[in-house]
DNA sequence: ACGGTTTCGGTAAGCGCTTTCCAAACAGAG
DNA sequence: CTCTGTTTGGAAAGCGCTTACCGAAACCGT
């Protein structure tokens, strides 16, 4: 048992050939060897086990096939099916993907993408909101600067707040389209469950439902930006005791949760309250009742992240817009 | 603009000292450099925007601290809950994880698996069901081995059908302590919604359920493994008519596929018909009527792969069990 | 048969780091 | 003061590859 892997020279030791001549016939340059040779130097590689040092390669060649993707948090359905999209975009490039979740740290994006950088992937892409905390968004820009003056591109797929190319999601409009659909719909009363404030999305789709609402102010209940924080809003809006005839939860997993809060208290829905959500998380299209909400095409998303990325950088950052759809469903029935 | 991103050369002319002292000066080694060269190497990178070529820091030093994650999909709630574990976990070894999800395709599990061998990682985690397609098994083992040999480690979660360390799920276990449950809970003529028979997880639950039943077999529809497979199936066991008065699927995702037919179909769940999964994706936990399911530890099985990883390596392959618990909700109410 | 063009192996120079080894400088002991 | 021991900086040898560049051999047309 070796306690090193084999190497390229051990290779061309084992077919008799030269390190050039076993590497022009391994990795398929535009040089031709001779097919004895070829073949000789082909089985001396599987006889030893032989796999190519990616780094090695790298370092010779000066690029990688390396692209790096931080997320908030790869446990939520929302990342994991933008992270998917990506993947699978970037298999057909030839691409692999490196995965980095923050966990919601904003302090660990940086460390992150420090790492990411060091990787020297070709590209970086930033899934996530935001936040409005404009020290941080200095720091992002110092590591990110760098980075792309040197050649490496640097897409985002949140607010864009970044001097990058950016997939914007128009959550502020998408939510806005939602309370104007809400408001035709009948309800009168309206409740919004928003994250905390200092995530963009947060306030976006706060601020947009708010815009939409043809009259008066809803009433805003912050907590957590997950299905338990929607379940705590929910909660203390209920026992704030308020008349409400609808609650617009900033995204599905916290429509979830206060829909679970409802239950609890006897709370019917969409009878007594109407629930609408924001993102159409795919894993919760079956619910009962089905969830009105605003859909995103994650997927896309992050296929479109992908081809921001491969395309040539220009002067100005590039901004590609994606649309939420309002999508109707049983929890928000015509009142 | 530079056109190339900052090398240690470059920091160590503009601090006017040699290589050597930059190296020992930025990256923490054990030889001391004096304080005024350590500060003018360190405002030095600053003011270029240095940040270090891991690749070739892991040439150099001829370790990495990458880490491979090979899963079936990432937008499956299942891996990326597992993801989610395992990158939490290695963040505090201070590990980045490279994700890489093979759609399903095995072929394409045995090119990722090539490449993320390729890229030198300290450890490659296979996440997912194995297949009973011997061949492609062995093929696996081909590129395992000198991985293996090597000193690379291997942890997988699944089936113990590979020499490697490995987080077992005690699939049959857990569907048997279900069917049990079930019947006790008044059942009588169950059917099984399965995966396709060449997954061992799909085998394992089925045959688990089926050995867990008291008397009789239960009816099986295979389909794919996924919340559509299981609509497809329960709507192809409706078509079929049969008494059947609890369906247990191989899995939450097909059982909330199960669901959404019922519904097309005026079959009231659980009235008419008791539905379990298995897994419980903690996404959905909060659907209705609550689903009764096999609980499994996902972001601790995370965990526990990477502590496998960490573990020195042992002559036999270490399996570590990892047992579902049976989660009774009303989804299958008392008869 | 001969110069000119291909074809194809090999040699060696990097890629950006780490680390060993050496040497200079300095401190303390005798 | 000399001698030994301790710091600390620098030169240089790799790590495993790719890829100019070089030269020998084979092939071509005339």
């Amino acid at each position: 048992m070796a306690a090193r892997a084999a190497t390229l020279t051990d290779v061309a030791k084992e077919a008799g050939v030269s390190l050039a001549t076993a590497s022009r016939a391994l990795n398929g340059s535009d040089r031709v060897v001779r097919a004895e040779l070829h073949d000789r130097v082909l089985r001396a590689a599987t006889r030893l086990g032989y796999s190519p040092n990616a780094q090695a390669q790298s370092m010779a060649r000066g690029s990688t096939d390396l692209l790096g993707l931080l997320v908030n948090d790869i446990s939520d359905p929302y990342f994991s099916t933008i992270a998917a999209g990506l993947a699978g975009a970037a298999e057909e490039q030839g691409l692999l993907v490196m995965l980095c979740s923050t966990a919601g740290r904003p302090e660990r994006e940086l460390e992150l993408l420090g790492a990411l950088r060091r990787q020297r992937g070709r590209a970086i892409v930033l899934a996530g909101s935001r936040t409005n905390d404009r020290s941080h968004l200095r720091e992002l820009a110092a590591q990110l600067d760098p980075f792309v003056a040197s050649g490496g591109r640097v897409v985002a797929i949140s607010e864009p707040k970044l001097q990058v190319d950016t997939v914007v999601v128009e959550n502020r409009r998408g939510a806005q389209d939602l309370a104007a659909e809400i408001a035709a719909l009948g309800y009168r009363r309206p409740a919004i469950l928003t994250g905390p404030d200092h995530l963009l999305v947060s306030r976006d789709r706060r601020d947009g439902f708010t815009a939409g609402w043809p009259s008066g102010e809803p009433v805003v209940v912050a907590d957590e930006f997950s299905r338990d924080g929607g379940f705590r809003a929910m909660h203390r809006l209920l026992d704030f005791g308020g008349e409400v005839d609808c609650v617009f939860a900033i995204n599905d997993l916290m429509a979830m949760g206060a829909m679970a809060a409802c239950r609890e208290r006897g709370v019917d829905v969409p009878r007594d309250l109407a629930v609408a959500g924001f993102d159409d998380i795919s894993t919760l299209r079956d619910v009962t009742p089905a969830l009105t909400t605003v859909r995103l095409p994650l997927t896309d998303m992050g296929r479109e992240a992908l081809d921001l990325v491969l395309a040539s950088p220009t002067a100005k950052p590039r901004r590609r817009k994606v649309r939420g759809e309002v999508i109707v469903r049983e929890s928000t029935p015509r009142r």
